[in-house]
RNA sequence: GGUGGGAUGGCAGAGUGGUUGAAUGCACCGGUCUUGAAAACCGGCAAGGUCGUAAGGCCUUCAGGGGUUCGAAUCCUCUUCCCACCGCCA
């Protein structure tokens, strides 16, 4: 959520921003709406102030053993006013805070301006893609041929874009998993934490899924509890409703969760393959920073998650969102592509994003500064990586023309020194 | 699921209708003392909103909602969460 007082004070500022990001924000409605909810504030509290005044003097009255009738009669009637305004305030203030939680975070002024995906800017790449002296496979093809990648039985049990992995299909799956939670904990030092899968709507709104992305969530309605769409939700939730000393900042958290999303726009899109699933497994990197330090903390945070590419031998690059494509609520997003020569191209792995305050703010995350003033930190987070993609991407990258896949060197240890895919 | 007990400031913990935004202790910050530290002593120490150029004023907040009352941390009511015991259970 913005700064309401912000946006007040840099209307045309605010509005210009948000323009560069394509979204469509009736400022107007906010001034109107801020504007009302202030006169009404003017209003009753000064009515407030007449009853505290009051209240006490009759108190005083009362003390005396003096008839303070009248001036009861005189309150009552203020009562029935300031219940109605008070009421009118709840009124518009509900309606304004329903408002501002539509309304996305502003561009980071590094980002580059841009409509859409075409549009964003590629910072930097590494490795090459592999020169194939065949005709690849694809990671489907491979996984089916080696009895790993059971799609049709994945539907049988939940749905299609479900997966059952088997075999070293799945022992690749752990070994990354705990590749990548070893080497952001031990090298990069993250905390690890693994934290519920399910979560209230409170951690939704916090991290910015709702009000406005409820359709993307699988919830059970019982009891009113969402299946986390990525461990971003839980993971900055911990430090919900808190205020943190600053000396122990840059906060960092790593979790591997499962992950869930409806794909409800997405009908027809990548049905083949682990590319885009309903569940799927993601290593995330978490941070809570001085805002001071956010920006260098995302570069950081998007080396820590690069590095898991690099040790696994992966060509990718490295893209800076444009202001057309930066999701919801973040100011700035780098994401990761690794090379999949089935698609020809680059997709996405991981996605490190500074939400500067906007999460915070929803969230109601602070911190004390050394002069003792509270206020709101910085949230970063970004994949580090997502499983699936990059189990797709190894057995793309790193097939041979026999058939067989190579197990990258760092994973072996993980799986019981094997080497090969193979039939 | 059943019964009972709880929810107060960073923490612990008083407070059952009228200077209680909240005693006291701890923690924290500043000072005195000390070669330095500790102890002791003195002082300070909630957050949010709103008006104001500012100084500062005012309002709100004792889990959350609703109610009683001139006035609620205190009374009533619902909800949520926590704890204990019972039942069930990986």
């Amino acid at each position: 959520m913005l700064d309401v007082r912000f946006v007040r004070q840099n209307l045309e500022a605010v509005r210009e921003a948000l323009r560069s990001r394509g979204a469509e924000v009736d400022l107007d409605r906010f001034t109107q709406l801020d504007g009302r909810r202030r006169e009404l504030l003017v209003e009753v509290e000064q009515l407030k102030s007449v009853r505290n005044r009051t209240s006490e003097e009759i108190a005083e009255l009362k003390r005396a053993g003096v008839d303070a009738r009248e001036k009861v009669l005189a309150m009552r009637r203020l009562s029935e006013e300031i219940k109605k305004l008070d009421g009118e305030i709840a009124g518009v203030e509900a309606v304004l805070t329903d408002f501002m939680l539509g309304v996305p975070n502003l561009p980071h002024q590094s980002v580059p301006f841009g409509r859409d995906e075409k549009d964003n800017a590629v910072v930097r790449s590494w490795g090459d893609p592999p020169a194939f002296e065949f005709e690849p496979k694809s990671h489907w093809d491979l996984g089916t041929s080696f009895d790993i990648l059971d799609f049709k039985r994945g539907v049988k049990l939940a749905e299609s874009r479900f997966t059952l992995l088997k075999g070293l299909g799945a022992q690749l799956e752990r070994a990354l998993i705990n590749f990548m939670l070893d080497l952001h904990t031990r090298e990069h030092g993250y905390v690890e934490v693994f934290p519920p899968i399910l979560v209230n709507p409170g951690c939704m709104t916090g991290t910015g899924q709702l009000p406005k992305f409820a359709e993307e969530l699988y919830r059970c309605a019982d009891d009113d509890l969402y299946l986390i769409p990525t461990a971003e939700v839980p993971v900055t939730n911990i430090h919900r409703d808190e205020i943190l000393d600053e000396d122990i900042l840059p906060l960092k958290y790593t979790a591997y969760t499962p992950c869930f999303r409806r794909e409800a726009g997405a009908a027809g899109k990548e049905t083949r393959g682990v590319i885009r699933q309903h569940q799927f497994n993601k290593v995330e990197l978490v941070k809570f920073a001085r805002p001071e330090e956010s920006y260098d903390e995302l570069e950081k945070l998007t080396h820590d998650a690069e590095e898991v590419l690099q040790r696994l031998g992966l060509h990718y690059r490295v893209i800076a969102l444009c202001t057309g494509d930066l999701g919801f609520s973040a100011s700035k997003t780098y994401d990761l592509e690794v090379w999949m020569p089935s698609y020809n191209t680059y997709k996405e792995v991981s996605s490190c994003s500074n939400f500067e305050s906007f999460q915070a703010r929803r969230a109601n995350i602070r911190y004390r500064t050394e002069n003792k003033k509270v206020r709101f930190i910085h949230t970063l987070n970004g994949s580090g990586l997502a499983i699936g993609r990059t189990l797709a991407a190894i057995l793309e990258n790193f097939q041979r023309e026999d058939g067989s896949v190579v197990i990258p060197e760092v994973l072996r240890s993980h799986m019981g020194g094997a080497e090969i895919i193979g039939k």
